[in-house]
DNA sequence: ATCAGAATTTAGAATGATTTTAAAAAAGGG
DNA sequence: CCCTTTTTTAAAATCATTCTAAATTCTGAT
């Protein structure tokens, strides 16, 4: 576990979001300032195969990293444009009933008018 | 529609696979050899803004194309390697009933031992 | 602490996928 | 047909990601 490592994993623990390898680097960059761009793809690379993180990808935009390996639902909202983790505790199961046979894990990405975006523009009206 | 995008739109509808350009622009080019990589993905763009197409994006994969845009799930076979499509009738509805609010569209890839390989396996041993 | 071997980092070049450009060709409506 | 708009083409440009080779850092056994 070297220096570079630990500040990859660190800075996508602690985001929010759903960081490109980019975005990573940038942030990694302030603590960091010599880090390579390439040492941020391999450590990328490296914790996914570790089961740290999870890489993700979305049709027009560069691969996402994932703080978890564990997977989940995401709401892609047509109205805010964002891109948001929901709570999937049980769905797997529900999937593996649905289709009828074990699932390994998954990617599920839903697009929609997400709950806040809802619940926003029913308040205005 | 141009000769092209009629090619195009018929090479995707009768493959029973979800094709790259690349792999469609090397179909495209038996038929019409003049044609350009440039034209195909044009194309593909524009398909998928009308609504003929989807743009199906896969880790560690350039962009798939799929020959409907109505949402169904993908099966990732762990053992086969091979994407494939699963019927996917009332799934949009039962996610709608699982989630609690309303389902724009989706996008499931599902990693597994596909049906067909844990046949195989079962007969076999 | 010290050494050797393995793994990692770095900068930059290379690769691969996709988009952009500008000019030529084709489509489509009146 | 003619005009206008859209599309096609080939090549260059861009963007994300991986590879390379040399320098550095880690690790674990002495």
């Amino acid at each position: 576990m070297t220096r570079q490592r630990a500040l990859i994993l660190r800075l996508i623990r602690e985001s929010g979001e759903h960081p490109t390898a980019e975005e990573i680097y940038r942030k990694a960059k302030e603590e960091m300032p010599g880090i390579a761009l390439a040492t941020v793809y391999n450590n990328l690379n490296h914790l996914a195969q570790e089961g740290e993180i999870r890489k993700i990808s979305f049709c027009g935009s560069s691969d996402r990293y994932d703080k978890t390996s564990v997977p989940h639902i995401h709401l892609i909202c047509d109205r805010c444009g964002r891109l948001r983790d929901w709570p999937s505790e049980g769905f797997a199961a529900e999937l593996e009933r649905w289709l009828g046979f074990a699932v390994e894990s998954y990617e599920l990405a839903v697009h929609c008018i997400c709950p806040a975006c809802s619940a926003e523009n029913h308040s205005s009206n």
